[in-house]
DNA sequence: CTGTTTTGACCGTCTGG
DNA sequence: CCAGACGGTCAAAACAG
């Protein structure tokens, strides 16, 4: 009803400058707190520190990483004027235009679709072959459900979440979650804008754990967190025939992923915590991430991945920053050109993030 | 009693004529 | 510009803990 059009588009230029100033002021005071930290030799390993320090000095890194793509993304919207035109839809499963070819047709052109809104961008699950037919995906927020529509064109119907704090906190995530079609053990979730509430803070805060727990977990002894691990023991990476994206490697050969403070900006989502099995499939990094994904590292076998279908296509501004972070490809996104007061460092991994989504990705929706 | 889910209705957006 | 189609959201009722 009072939808007032599903989303509040990019905000007036009064708001978007106290956003900026209020990032500014975060990642000041994560850049202070990693100043505080001590230094780590050449292989990440903080001198004459434990574990717990390292462990700081990552989530130091990457809140500060996280306060800088925030800022780049709010200076790209306020460049664009702060009014997008039509979002575009999710691809895939979740468009279902008047016929599959039109739809096709609109993707390809990347001409806008529906509703303008906050960044938005589609991930797939793959639940566990014995889990029932009731199985919804898990992704560690508290999601509450307030519609259910059937889609044209999909045999299943698809549900709408937003988050459980929407009033309470005033998140405005949302996801939508719908089951494939073509495979009844995969879902398709899109999600739209970045959770604000107190659970993505504290995710945001918790330490990742170190890559060798992530891959093996110790037992679980909650039925819900069996669950959930039952539900990450079946992720997989989906690579639709594309090349391979640049993922950031580490030394050791795992490969890292910081989706999780990507996604802070996003949907406040933290691998780390809800499995770290979504990867993205531009192999999201933009920090020096101090964890690693075992769905990155093991893109074998059944499981989940991530479609970054769309992110800040909100306009044609944006687009462009889209395209200019895409188009770069290994060599990166130069998003100084939006942090004109905050340098970046050069070495910054910072290629792809749900947000922007993938070279690969965006080309399917964009320029295919 | 409180919070969540279900479900029909309404509204905004998109597209073709 | 208009009308039809569709996706997304609202809100009341039902349900569950």
């Amino acid at each position: 009803m009072q939808d007032g059009g599903g989303g509040g588009g990019g905000g007036d230029g009064n708001s978007m400058h106290l956003l900026l100033s209020i990032l500014a002021d975060g990642e000041e005071q994560a850049r202070r707190l990693l100043g505080e930290l001590p230094p780590a030799d050449d292989e990440g390993q903080l001198l004459g520190q434990g574990p717990a320090a390292e462990c700081c000095r990552g989530v130091a890194e990457q809140l500060l990483c996280t306060f800088r793509k925030a800022i780049a993304v709010a200076k790209a919207i306020e460049a664009a004027g702060g009014d997008s035109p039509r979002s575009a839809n999710e691809g895939g499963a979740g468009m279902a235009g008047r016929d599959a070819a039109q739809a096709q047709e609109r993707q390809g052109q990347g001409v806008c679709k529906r509703r303008k809104g906050l960044p938005r961008w589609t991930e797939k699950f793959r639940i566990p072959d014995d889990a029932n037919l009731e199985y919804t995906p898990d992704d560690g927020f508290s999601w509450r459900k307030y519609g259910q529509k059937d889609i044209l064109g999909a045999k299943f119907p698809r549900g709408y979440y937003r988050c459980t704090y929407r009033n309470a906190q005033g998140c405005a995530a949302t996801r939508q979650v719908q089951r494939s079609d073509a495979d009844l053990a995969v879902f398709d979730v899109t999600y739209q804008g970045a959770h604000t509430c107190l659970q993505a803070q504290r995710r945001a805060a918790a330490p990742p754990p170190p890559p060798d727990v992530q891959r093996s977990p110790p037992a679980l002894q909650d039925p819900d967190m069996q669950l959930l691990e039952n539900f990450r023991n079946g992720l997989k990476v989906e690579t639709d025939g594309l090349p391979p994206p640049p993922p950031c490697f580490h030394g050791d050969g795992t490969t890292a992923f910081s989706f999780a403070y990507a996604a802070a900006g996003a949907a406040g989502y933290s691998p780390a915590e809800s499995g770290g099995q979504r990867l993205l499939q531009g192999g999201g990094c933009f920090a020096p991430a101090t964890f690693s994904s075992p769905a990155a590292t093991t893109s074998a076998g059944p499981g989940y991945f991530v479609h970054c279908t769309r992110g800040a296509h909100e306009s044609p501004e944006l687009a462009e920053v889209v395209s200019a972070a895409t188009a770069s490809d290994r060599a990166g996104f130069d998003y100084s050109m939006y942090l004109h007061q905050h340098d970046l460092d050069a070495h910054l991994p910072f290629p792809f993030d749900p947000m922007f989504g993938h070279p690969s990705s965006h080309g399917q929706h964009g320029d295919a």
